[in-house]
Order: structure tokens, then sequence, then C-alpha cells
RNA sequence: GCGGAAGUGGCUCAACUGGAUAGAGCAUCGGAGUUCUAAUCCGCAGGUUGUGGGUUCGAGUCCCACCUUCCGCACCA
């Protein structure tokens, strides 16, 4: 029984139930500014329904309302306040945060599977930006959906296939160099791929090279198959290191090539259900007739030279998704410029009569871009991942050189450090907003950052150790304090954030709700001591246990290290 | 042209999905150090929420029109 259910229970009896309480806990809302109270009802809707004064139904029905369980209820104007019984709530929540070892999570989905589609970088690329964000936010998602109970398969559908490789092999059988390309792989690989683009301008025999070695890779030519694979090794190889990183690992690391052998299945249920039309020599389904309404462009699915297409690839995973994981829905953290890309995609499933279609779910992201312009490898305007951490990692180093020169583990605390401001950064904002990148903004430690939260939940800790006795939970936790209730009331909103986050796929509720929680403690660090021996000591104690557990579960949830020290 | 996303203090973003005086962080300015780590805290200043209409008790939020920016619209993925 929450808040809001009891407050609608007790506003139905005092209007003698001539409005349901469904109806009521509605249009119960939580004030912005806590002294307020901690709920209010406004009365707008009945002053209509009742052909009354706002103001006067408020105060009429704040008489009429016993008070059982808050501390006080009163009318103010159009509003009735509900200000909660302090010491008990506080009590209730902190012994639940402390005893509880999932505390804020749970059970909506259990037994339910997630597919989750994420990071994807293309093998012989270096991973970018962009990568990180469909990764980071991926991560996120996938441990929110845990905690909300589901079971999450995370995917990695490595862009590993297609006419670029070709091209790839052309450029290193012309140019390439076997020590080179070992001592900086994915470096030497890129150049070999921007020097054949940029020479196939003037020559365009160039391409048709690549893709006579595509068509031997795709027909399993000893030599290609054998240079694709070491690209391939190498690339992962490379990758691996990031993910290492970034702490996220995978279910399954089938990118495209895996799907080379399901396309022709795909082209043949599309024939099947007659929803393959010949244009301009391609193989196409012609969604703008077949949909007139939907306002669609057409899907190809083979080219006029029979090779097969992006969206080929996505429909053969799709299918292959549902049948070996049986997923309930089917996330892909894709940027938001391919949302076309996606509806396409389930429109086509939906006319060939799979259900599930409307299990798949876009998750875009915004674009980054560089002064304003989309990034590309092939015009060499990217910003490397790996930069962006090393220089997150250095500044760390040097703040913890500065601040806490003796720190142990200051090596693998600067890497958490610097990761956490890195990952933190990108998942703090609505997830479709455009960022335009900004090295100065991702490695900032100080406000609204990771390493605000990160430090928050280490001054706690540090609380923690310096303290004669530990946290005893089977003590009565009384009110600590006046002061401490915006923390206790922020603490009590972290489930909710958990299921906000996941039913809007938006990591940044989190990161939000961290934010404020940090925010909330410091001020009252900075106001209370804490360590002082008195009878609310080991009550403080355990709010400040509290803080700092909750702190790390949210990080976490983030894909962010909780270090005790820095 | 059609479709999508966005437009809120100098900058980057919030606003619990229609509620009370639009809130934070950066930057600027002024404070707080023998103290539980100052990667912190407190304060000043800064706003006609792109423009114009509409809906209603009430609009940053919903509807219509227009303006601006970014993205997408078949042989790249």
């Amino acid at each position: 029984m929450n808040f809001k259910q009891i407050i609608s229970e007790k506003l139905n009896q005092a209007l003698s139930q001539q409005v349901s309480s469904e109806k009521l806990a509605q249009l119960i809302e939580k004030p912005k500014d806590l002294a307020k109270g901690d709920y209010a009802f406004p009365t707008f809707t009945l002053a209509k329904q009742f052909r009354q004064a706002p103001q006067q139904i408020a105060a009429d029905m704040a008489k009429k309302l016993n008070t059982d369980g808050f501390e006080k209820i009163e009318a103010v104007g159009p509003y009735i306040n509900f200000f909660i019984q302090r010491d008990q709530f506080t009590s209730r929540i902190i012994k639940q945060i402390l005893t509880e070892a999932d505390f804020g999570k749970n059970q909506e989905g259990a037994g339910k599977n997630i597919v989750i589609d994420l990071s994807s970088p293309n093998i012989a690329k270096p991973m970018s930006m962009g990568h990180l964000r469909s990764t980071v936010i991926g991560e996120a998602i996938s441990k929110i959906a845990q905690a909300n109970g589901y079971h999450t398969i995370k995917i990695n559908f490595l862009g590993d296939w297609g006419t670029q490789f070709g091209l790839m092999i052309a450029s290193y059988k012309r140019w390439g160099n076997d020590q080179v390309i070992n001592a900086n792989p994915v470096d030497e690989l890129v150049k070999l791929y921007v020097r054949i683009n940029n020479e196939a301008q003037t020559q365009p025999e160039l391409k048709d090279e690549g893709r006579r070695w595509f068509k031997k890779l795709e027909d399993g030519d000893p030599e290609a198959t054998k240079l694709w694979s070491w690209f391939k090794e190498v690339s992962l190889k490379e990758f691996q290191t990031i993910y290492d990183r970034l702490g996220v690992t995978f279910d399954s690391m089938n990118g495209e090539s895996f799907y080379n052998d399901k396309m022709d299945a795909v082209v043949q249920l599309l024939a099947d259900k007659d929803l393959l039309t010949k244009s301009q020599g391609a193989e196409i389904v012609d969604l703008p007739k077949l949909l007139p309404d939907a306002n669609f462009p057409i899907a190809m699915i083979k080219r006029s030279d029979g090779a097969t297409q992006y969206i080929t690839r996505d429909l053969a995973s799709a299918i292959y998704r549902q049948d070996h994981y049986h997923f309930d829905k089917a996330l892909y953290v894709v940027g938001a410029e391919q949302k076309d890309h996606f509806e396409q995609m389930k429109a086509i499933l939906r006319l060939a009569g799979d259900g599930w279609a409307d299990d798949i779910e876009h998750i875009g992201f915004g674009l980054i871009t560089m002064n304003g312009k989309k990034m590309s490898t092939r015009k060499g305007n990217i910003v490397p991942l790996v930069d962006v951490l090393d220089a997150a990692h250095k500044l760390a180093a040097e703040q913890i050189a500065k601040k806490n020169p003796n720190l142990q583990n200051a090596e693998q605390i600067a890497e958490e450090v610097g990761t956490g401001a890195v990952i933190f950064n990108d998942l703090q904002n609505d997830r479709n907003l455009a960022i335009d990148f900004n090295l100065e903004d991702i490695v900032q430690f100080e406000g609204d950052t990771g390493p605000y939260v990160q430090y928050t939940h280490v001054r706690a800790m540090s609380i923690l150790r310096k303290a004669d006795q530990s946290v005893d939970s089977t003590q009565e936790i009384g009110l600590v304090d006046n002061e401490a209730w915006g923390i206790v009331s922020k603490l009590s909103e972290y489930g909710s954030a958990i299921q906000r986050a996941w039913q809007l796929r938006e990591p940044s509720i989190i990161a939000k709700y961290l934010l404020n929680l940090a925010r909330e403690f410091n001020s009252y660090y900075a106001n209370t001591k804490i360590l002082v021996a008195d009878k609310n000591l080991n009550s403080r104690l355990a709010l400040v246990q509290s803080v700092a557990d909750v702190l790390a579960s949210g990080l976490k949830l983030l894909g962010v290290a909780a270090p005790d020290k820095m």
C-alpha cells in the first residue's frame, strides 16, 4: 500500500465515494517544494464537478480527512497538502535499504526475455563516440531491465560483412604491409580503407576490384577468407580492450557475417508472401504501394548485382532472434537517424504475418557531430573512443595526484573515475538529444558529473570507515533530523526512478536521480556533523550507509564504478 | 517537397507527462579551510520558455500556422 493509494482512499471517503479512488489517485502529485508537503491534491477538477470554488472544497475536505498516518494534512488555497509522518517513514525506508539487497528493484518482468542489440561497431574501423553511445546506453538499459526483473540477452551485431571488406582486401593487396598492420592494426586498416576510397575517385576500376574480392569472399575463396578473418581477429582484440574498460560484456557476438547463409531463406519467405517486386533490376518490397498511407520509401532486399542489403540482414537477424530467444521485446539501440529503417523492417515483418513485429523497438539516440558535422571514417573526421578514455583517465590521475597523493590503487581508480565521467556524461541527458563533440565537456569532474556522484559515495564511505561503530540496523532508527528529510524523501523514490527509467528506456532518469540524491546529501554533509556521539549517531550512520548503498546501486545500473576512495 | 527530432538565463540541460513562485550545473561575481576528503557547500545576478493564434479554472507541456537547426527519404551500413 503506497501513499497515493492511502491518500486516494481517504479522499474517496471524505467525498462519500462520489469519485472513485482510482481517479483521485491519478490527480495526486508530488509538490516540487518539500515545504508544501510530500503529496498534494489539487481540487480544480472537483470544483468543476461540484460547482464550488476550489479553495472552498480544499478547506472543507481537509477538515473531514482523518490524519492517521500523517503528520498533518492542510488546505492551502486550492490544494490539500499531505505531510508524511517522518520518523516512521524514515525508519521504514532506511531499514529496507539496509536489509534488502535489491532495494528499489522489482519483479515486473520475471520470466520475460529482452533481446538488446547494442554497440555493433564495424570491424577494421576504430570504435568512435557514436559506438560509445550505443554501447553505454544499451548496457544501462540492459541493467535497468534486469532491475525490473527481466532477463536480458545482449547482442553485439558486428558490422563484419559487405563490399567494404572487398575494398579492404583490394587495398591490402596493393599497399598493405603485415608488420605495419600488426603493430597498430585498426589504425593501419583504416588508412588502407581511406586510401582506396580516395584513389577510387580518380580510378573507378578500384571499386570493381573491391567488388570482385567481396564476391570471392562470399564464394569462400581461401585467400579472401583468410584475410577477412585476420582483419576481424585483430579488430575484435582491440574492441575487447575497450569493452573491458567500459565493463561491458555480450551474450552473443553474431555479426552480419553470421547471417550470410540465412539470407536466401528471408528472400524466399518474402517471395512466398508475395511481397517481392522487381524494379530496375533490384528486388524490392514496394512499401509505398503495399502501404500507401504509411509514407515509407521502398525497401531494397537485393541489389541489382544480387547482393543483399542492410535491411535483409536485419530481417534475417530479427527472425533468428525470435526463433532462438523467443523475446518479449527486441530492442535495437541504434542512432535516431535510422528510425525509418526500423519502421520499414517492422512493416515488412508485419506484412509477412509475424505478430511479434510489434515487439521490436528501436531505441534511438541523438547523433554525435563534430563542429556540427556528421562524423565519417571515410572522411577521417572521427574521434576514436580510446583517445577520449585516455584523456579522461589522465585528467583523473592528475586530480588524484593533487588531492589524494597517498591513494592506493591510484591507477585503477583514475580509470574508474575517468571512464565514469565519460559514461555518465553520455547517459545524463535525454538520449535523443544530439550532441556536438566537446572533449572539455566530457572530462568535466565538477558539478553535474559522474565523478561528483562517485565523490559523494566516497564521502559517505569515508565517514563509515571513521565511525567507531558499525551501523546497527536492528536498533530503532528514528527521524534523523529535519535537515535529513530531503535525503530520505529522495531515497524513497529510487524504486519509481527504476520503473520509469525502464518504461521510457531512459537511463538519464537514473543519472538525474543520482545527481539529486548526491546534492541532497552533500548539502546535509556541509551543515551537519555526523560523527558526534549522541543518541542519534546510529540513525545518522544508517542514513549515510543508505545513501552510499543507493548511490552505488544506481551507479552500477549505469555501468559506472563506485570506488570507496578517490 | 514529405517525415522525424529539437528550439527554455551567456553555455549545457531539468520540469514527475496539464498544476502552486519555470529549477539545476557550468561560466561570472561574493562568501565558507586547525573540522567526517573543498572533485564540496552557501549566496548575488541572470527568463515575455523561437513567433503568432487557439483549447481551459490553469500551458514550457495539448491543437493549428509560421520561423530556425539537425537527421532521414532504393543499389553505404
